[in-house]
DNA sequence: AACTGCGCAATGCTGCCGCAATGTTCATCC
DNA sequence: GGATGAACATTGCGGCAGCATTGCGCAGTT
């Protein structure tokens, strides 16, 4: 049943990761996010309703839809008390099911990106990716990763060796003046757009990331 | 009816506006947010789902459970993909309603639109289908799950890890630059028609859909 | 049984990045 | 204060990792 789900809902361009268990879908859903679980009742180590409430109190709001067996009324509204958001009792209609999945997961971006500012750029550390008034600024991995470890202390002091940790890892022996040549490749382009920073050179001890006027 | 589910409602402290007509109901709902949204189909002036569908293009992300005497899955289909966020058929359970009453008030709903644009396309997500100037494009599953988490992010970064998620799952393990793959026919496709967008390859980072001209 | 979607691998290519050479700035010493 | 040396700045270049593209074969669908 599970299996022809599966094969049914990707005929609908859905991506599923299935689960035969209470136990490895609780392992699955602990791995990574997902944007709705469809989860049955009835599973051979449990109840389904269990994983949902393990999911709420971990504060997991993802969508939930609970299929099961048992249709009265008392079972639905104890499932949907107990932290689900859709209650299907078998049979069911495919058609339903997949409507009902398109309704949950139009849910709410939970996800709020991180953002430094600085000066008129803004760095967003979850995509990786520096806009500066609004419009895309294009970085090599070296130089946004200078640019990241100076705009998380910005007008304040970052040692160099802080910075060669940053850019190229612990492990990794630079022993050449490549940081040195990334930092003026990210000046040049800092400088040529209208940043609103600048990069301070301080001998002897490091970098500091100011905010021109 | 609608009188006596406002006493039984109450009854369960909650505060009921009661509108007797689709106009009525408009009125309202323009008046003042509320945590949720109970409407019948049949109505004197009209459907209730007129109002959901007005309500999502204003950009409305109130809650709506839809009652209705037609019960079949086609109805159903139709009222959720309309913006409904459940929907529920009469004769029902009291109980069965104010459990999914409590389901969707405590969800916080912000519905995503339901087609996503740029350039000269146009992506469908309740039925997975992409247009481009009105004409259909059709798309393999990959390439459309592709095309969908860029268009979600449209002008903007997205990581190659989290592209990979959205077009692969957890347990697909891909150790080939299958993604590559499917990107780069995708790019044939979009430039082939008249597309209005373009794909850009960040190196070490991800992609970005650019809206060209 | 024809077909299409998809993963995979081979191939070519772009551009990042480490390196070194050269120029420049700054602190220190007399 | 000018000479001096060290630390930093900038630029060109070559190697190579990562990306783009294409063809192929298998599997699932019709």
């Amino acid at each position: 049943m599970a299996q022809a789900l599966r094969a049914a809902l990707r005929r609908h361009d859905m991506v599923i990761d299935l689960a035969a268990s209470l136990l490895e879908a609780g392992d699955l859903v602990a791995a990574k996010s997902h944007d709705a679980i469809l989860i049955d009742r009835q599973l051979p180590d449990g109840d389904g309703l269990t994983l949902v409430r393990s999911l709420r109190a971990a504060n997991n709001m993802t969508p939930v839809l609970v299929l099961t067996a048992r249709g009265e009324t008392a079972d639905k509204v104890d499932g949907l008390d107990k932290g689900a958001d859709d209650y299907l009792a078998k049979p069911f209609d495919f058609e339903e099911l997949l409507a009902r999945l398109r309704a949950l997961m139009r849910r709410p971006i939970s996800m709020r990106p991180q953002i430094i500012r600085a000066g008129h750029l803004a760095l967003d550390l979850g995509h990786r990716e520096v806009s500066i008034r609004d419009a895309p600024l294009i970085l090599p991995r070296r130089e946004l990763l200078v640019l990241e470890a100076l705009m998380r202390r910005t007008g304040r002091m970052v040692q160099r060796a802080s910075l060669m940790e940053a850019v190229f890892g612990i492990d990794d022996e630079i022993q050449s003046n490549a940081l040195d040549t990334h930092v003026s490749r990210l000046r040049r382009k800092l400088s040529a757009a209208d940043s609103g920073v600048a990069i301070d050179g301080v001998r002897g001890v490091g970098y500091v990331l100011r905010e021109t006027a």
